[in-house]
DNA sequence: CTTATTTGGTTTATTTTATAAACTACTTTA
DNA sequence: TAAAGTAGTTTATAAAATAAACCAAATAAG
């Protein structure tokens, strides 16, 4: 009847980020967080999740002399969004279409 | 960018509850306790959150001597789902097309 | 120069949620 | 009449989300 919906996605944020991601070669800290409108504290935590899960690739490097994150998905984040969207197709019904 | 996505629905539990009730008159707790799996703990306790929130109706009454709980949807409910649905949208793309 | 202030985050603490376990009240069955 | 089952509720615990506090380095202002 409903499949089950992976907490790890079934999450406002890391939704957004991955939603993000997907459509882009990467993204940057800041530029999440802009789009997000996540605080800087929330993003930090659920990208490091996203990135422990093997979703999200992370990397820490420079702009010039500023600390720059950058993130980009993984062929994993992609097949769980898009297993995630199926599942949700369950609760919706013909909602959706 | 991406809508809010409303906290009361963004659940597992109680957006199954909600789909099952959008189809259908009424259903009862142990109808809904078998389509959606839950244990009857946690199904009461989002059962009360949905009927707080205006969401559903809740009626208690008897089926011979055996108590009977029969939930169904609120017009506030329908919209609340149909909006949840919209937001959803605005984090899924086209993928969900 | 040196002291704010800003930037780009992380860590820790708090609040909120989800879930399970325990319990209640009554009914049916053995 | 004692045990087991039904239909739930209440309470306790675990997990999650979020905010607040913090840190290190860079830049701007006096």
């Amino acid at each position: 009847m409903f499949k089950e919906l992976n907490p790890l996605l079934h999450s406002e944020l890391r939704l957004a980020i991955i939603s993000l991601l997907i459509s882009v070669e990467s993204a940057d800290f800041v530029y999440i967080k802009e789009q997000t409108k996540a605080t800087a504290g929330n993003l930090s935590v659920q990208i490091d999740k996203l990135q422990k899960a093997g979703y999200i690739n992370v990397q820490k490097g420079f702009n010039g002399k500023m600390p720059r994150t950058t993130c980009s998905i993984t062929e994993n984040g992609i097949n769980a969004f898009e297993e995630y969207i199926s599942a949700l197709k369950s609760y919706l019904g013909d909602k959706l279409r």
